[in-house]
DNA sequence: TTGCTATTGAGAATGAGTCTCAACAAGGCA
DNA sequence: TGCCTTGTTGAGACTCATTCTCAATAGCAA
């Protein structure tokens, strides 16, 4: 499975906009993080691509990503290990349109992250800004603990 | 305004009973910390101490809230821009008891940090985590944007 | 195909936090 | 009070994810 015509002129499309160039690079590591629904870090991104024979560095796998989260390719989340993790954030190849938001619950066994949505918690966080006057541009929430699979073993 | 002879009492105890032994720079780090309502980094601390004339390496400082995390006396908190910040954790210098939970608010315009509790969040999250069956041992939650002075002033 | 300029990669730099180890000091005991 | 054992400190080396530098390379428009 690779990278569909829709989602590369969609890319294409992105990097125009900002006079930024298609390069092999790029492109790859765009295929990579689209035909994953893993929370992926750096390395392991630079490993697939490396295994795949695409030449690439690291510095360029941290640019691209940049990239990628400026038009909404990709999501950075910081799971407080001092790691990031990138994720697809395309929900449809179609329309290019970025999934919905989410939040994470992650395992401290295993590793695992599990994703949640909850509509009264984001209700209650913006009532909670909207009473301190606080403009709420964004927000981190994460739930640490055991996964079923890791509470069991202990 | 300094330490309280409870308070002291109180971090006497907590070191006796980890076999560690209450120096100059614990106490001072200790009456830093407690003195301040603020959320404060490392040199927020290592340069208060410096300009009161006590001795003391950043290194003692990271050891010793490390201790002080332990045993309650301080919350350490990760607000995503790759340094911690560490609170006091006291609500009373009688009893010694931790402050109440909560999370924070934090202002990108000016660094601002606005604490928040919320009793149905903390439900919700519970209720999700039974859902998935995972054990929650903690969780970050922090609502990031401007504060209302800044974003007036936009 | 050429030329302009964005991009890449290797490796140096950064910076918060941790580690090492010799010198020092807390505090129990005589 | 002085001694002795052992925990603690400080200076600086180290770690490690990420960013930066800059010369070589490669999109891409004409």
């Amino acid at each position: 499975m690779s990278i569909t015509a829709d989602q590369l002129d969609h890319f294409r499309k992105a990097l125009k906009g900002e006079a930024l160039r298609l390069t092999t690079q790029r492109r790859a590591i765009l295929e990579d993080i689209l035909e994953s629904t893993e929370h992926r870090e750096i390395d392991d991104i630079y490993f697939s691509l490396k295994s795949r024979g695409i030449p690439v560095s690291r510095a360029t796998i941290y640019r691209t990503l940049d990239v990628l989260e400026q038009v909404d390719f990709v999501l950075k989340m910081d799971i407080g290990d001092g790691r990031y993790r990138y994720e697809n954030n395309l929900a449809s190849s179609r329309t290019g349109a970025p999934r919905a938001h989410h939040d994470h619950m992650i395992c401290e066994g295993c590793g695992k992250i599990i994703e949640f949505v909850d509509h009264q918690i984001e209700r209650r966080q913006e009532k909670i800004a909207a009473e301190h006057n606080f403009k709420l541009l964004r927000h981190s929430h994460q739930l640490y603990g055991l996964c079923s699979d890791c509470a069991e073993s202990q």
